[in-house]
DNA sequence: GATACTTATCTTTTT
DNA sequence: GATAAGTATC
């Protein structure tokens, strides 16, 4: 590999540091991508290193495609044996060889996020829990995270009553999905960990393959992760890790940056690189960055330095539309008028936001331009209800104890199985100790001779239907190929009938199917199990259509290792950037925070940082303010776009005006304006009898408020609109007496 | 049990 | 403003 002197000499000293534990620090846009790449086809053709001795995992299965390609070109030709690809994908492939171990049989499934919720759900009435109380969802993130943090069931840390409904929701959680023959994302983690954990023998064997570990974004690894490379490092540890602490965003998912500082612990003898050389940005886009950060505690501090080629940059261009259809019209127009001009081309943007509700509006104002783009991410295709129904009938048939599959499609399309009879269903599983799927086929196949259907009553005649179509697919299974079976069961459903209405609609559904029909035919040779594996594991992040020349819109967290020219980071507003629900925590501040870094720093030329100073959320329209954020940005970095509604300069840090008052004229002058809270809130601000005016509903009369959930809920009767609950952080309610 | 309609509740971010 | 959950009606 004569190519070593393409590499900057922080690069090099990476790429060749001696075997060991070796820490990359890379700051954004200094080619960390190409280090990894460097690292591996040096480990490949100077040290010899077979390739099957090489483990390299990344963050998003594009990332382990891109590198993939990239060090085939650099070695001149393809590569096999190298194991590649995420966390996920890496400890599917353990766990299914090792399958003798798990308390799981060789074709359990992955629960996606749905299936996860449901099983939660069921455990929660199944222990007689109020779901109001105990929100599925959170309830699910308490057990995810000390999944994350390798807590067992029986290892849960009780301290209040809540903690202990949580472990039996747990228990009872774990119970239901290795009946189901299903693991959710995390327990892949675990599983994963926990096997080379107790088995001496299999980690001494992956130890011996993997002679060398690499893990790219190192810094949104979660203790499971980490625990589990170390396990797999533990005789060699040759282990190589780049990552950038300013980039952690994964915060809410288990990810901790101090990984990083965990890692200079348990490896006190490891090489350490800084990379400060920034080969994308402008120095004006890297100082508006580093200001950002800069704010930030408990980091490596970086100088992130421009190279001479980018010379100083033009200004970041700050507009404040007065609305976000004005904001979205702004992004469009201003990608237009620079296409037009010859400036740019569309390929060249991309338009950043908080959260993925809002791309309608700014896909709406590309549709009305007639203008294409390429949205990565947010519910697409695979969200669709079709297209999970389909996957749910082909995960039964893989594994017909999947009771989150059975749930979902036992009545779709209708067969007259309703509420009742899954219950009676579910209740004789129960008695039998079979799962509900092995029943039904056996009443499909024995019929009135089967045990079952004296138990099953008047039900039992339509659940055997059933039973009969599912049986005779898990037969077919292993003998007609995948399209085949897909093809079967659509005829055996008359499932175009059922969805293809002959509206627009129904048409756009049949072709999801025709759509995700074709993907398993791309799975032909692979399989059943390949397939189903596969769409669990590659999101939507990993379909973004390549080759397409459109500028591209995406949230802040998608656009992590990517990098455009023209950048607009829309929703620059307090609540969205930084996001109302981390307003009350330092941690989650700092992420939003680097959120914001990393946005900005995909910037290789110009950045655009987009506000409205109104927006509708929940249906209404709500003032909002400035993003904190942007007046930690030096104000002679920044240029307001003269199109924009001129509001003074609120957004500079020397300003003191307030933001109340820059709406004057707009809404004309207003009494003192109940301000979102940052604390938790123990005591009510409003109370019975008081008259309150609302941004949209106008003036009304407080009924009824008290706190909930560290909040503030409010009754409100409004003279427009009548009775309106209201959430006080969040409505901007004014008082008026 | 299916369907049409109404209401409540809410939303980060994703493997 | 979208969707899950709840209600009314066939």
């Amino acid at each position: 590999m004569d190519s070593l002197e393409h590499l900057n000499p922080q690069q090099r000293a990476a790429v060749t540091a001696p075997s060991g534990p070796v820490l990359v620090l890379a700051g954004p846009g200094s080619g960390k991508t190409r280090v990894l790449t460097y690292r591996i086809g040096y480990l490949l053709s100077q040290l010899g290193v077979a390739p099957h001795h090489i483990l390299a995992v990344t963050f998003t299965n594009k990332a382990a495609r891109e590198m993939q390609t990239r060090v085939e070109k650099l070695l001149g030709h393809t590569l096999q044996g190298m194991w590649l690809g995420t966390f996920h994908a890496i400890c599917a492939r353990i766990l299914r060889r090792e399958q003798q171990y798990l308390p799981l049989d060789a074709s359990f499934v992955i629960f996606d996020e749905d299936d996860q919720q449901a099983l939660i759900k069921r455990a929660l009435r199944e222990l007689n829990l109020d779901e109001k109380l105990y929100r599925p969802t959170s309830v699910h993130a308490a057990i995810s995270n000390a999944k994350n943090n390798l807590i067992l069931p029986e290892d849960y840390p009780v301290g209040t009553y809540r903690d202990e409904v949580v472990a039996r929701v747990y228990k009872r959680y774990q119970e239901l999905l290795i009946s189901s023959n299903a693991v959710d994302f995390d327990d892949l983690l675990l599983y994963a960990w926990k096997l080379l954990n107790d088995f001496p023998a299999v980690r001494e064997q992956y130890a011996r393959r993997f002679e060398h570990i690499l893990v790219d974004e190192f810094q949104d690894t979660n203790l499971a992760q980490y625990e589990l490379v170390k396990l797999l490092a533990s005789s060699h540890r040759n282990l190589f890790v780049v990552g950038d602490e300013d980039q952690s965003i994964y915060r809410w998912r288990g990810a901790d940056y101090r990984n990083v500082l965990r890692f200079e612990e348990d490896f006190p003898d490891r090489q350490k690189v800084l990379l400060e050389q920034n080969y994308r940005s402008t120095q004006r886009v890297l100082d508006a960055a580093q200001a950002v950060i800069n704010r930030n505690r408990n980091r490596t501090p970086k100088r992130l330095k421009s190279t001479p080629e980018h010379g100083e940059g033009e200004k970041l261009v700050l507009y404040e539309a007065v609305d976000d259809y004005g904001e979205a019209a702004f992004v469009v127009d201003t990608i237009q008028q620079l296409v037009a001009g010859g400036k740019a081309r569309p390929g060249d943007f991309a338009i950043m936001y908080r959260t993925n509700a809002q791309s309608r509006l700014l896909e709406e104002a590309f549709l009305r331009a007639g203008m294409p783009y390429r949205l990565v991410g947010a519910m697409r295709f695979y969200g669709r209800r079709e297209v999970k129904d389909m996957i749910a009938y082909l995960r039964l048939v893989q594994n017909p104890a999947d009771e989150a599959s059975l749930g979902r499609v036992i009545n779709v399309p209708p067969r007259g199985i309703g509420e009742k009879s899954q219950l009676a269903l579910q209740l004789e599983a129960q008695r039998a100790g079979r799962s509900a799927g092995l029943i039904l086929m056996e009443l499909g196949q024995l019929g009135k001779d089967s045990p079952h259907w004296q138990a099953l009553g008047r039900n039992a005649s339509l659940l055997a239907d059933f039973g009969a179509l599912l049986g005779e697919w898990h037969r077919l299974k292993d003998e007609i190929s995948l399209p085949s079976l897909f093809q079967r069961i659509l005829n055996d459903l008359s499932y175009r009938e059922y969805i293809d209405d002959n509206t627009e609609e129904g048409h756009s559904r049949w072709e999801n199917v025709q759509e995700l029909l074709r993907i398993a035919y791309e799975y032909e040779e692979k399989g059943l199990t390949a397939f189903l594996e596969n769409l669990a594991l590659v999101s939507d992040q990993d379909t973004l259509p390549e080759n397409v020349e459109a500028p591209t819109l995406l949230t802040l967290h998608a656009a992590k290792g990517l990098e455009f020219p023209i950048v607009f980071i829309t929703g620059l507003d307090d609540g969205l950037i930084p996001h109302n629900r981390s307003l009350d925590d330092p941690e989650a501040m700092a992420e939003e925070r680097r959120l914001f870094y990393v946005g900005l720093t995909r910037a290789e030329k110009r950045v655009y940082l987009v506000r409205a100073a109104q927006r509708s959320t929940y249906g209404s329209f709500q003032d909002s303010i400035p993003s904190r954020f942007l007046k930690d940005i030096p104000a002679d970095l920044i240029q307001q776009d003269g199109r924009g509604r001129r509001m003074g300069k609120s957004w500079q840090s020397d300003s003191h005006r307030g933001w109340d008052h820059s709406y004057n004229g707009t809404w004309g002058s207003r009494p003192e304006k109940v301000k979102p809270s940052h604390a938790p809130i123990l005591q009510p601000r409003f109370r019975p009898g008081m008259r309150v005016r609302h941004p949209s509903w106008g003036e009304g009369l407080v009924v009824d408020s008290r706190i909930q959930d560290d909040d503030e809920t409010v009754d409100i009767f409004f003279d427009s609109v009548g009775f309106k609950r209201v959430i006080a952080s969040i409505a901007s309610l004014e008082i008026l007496s």
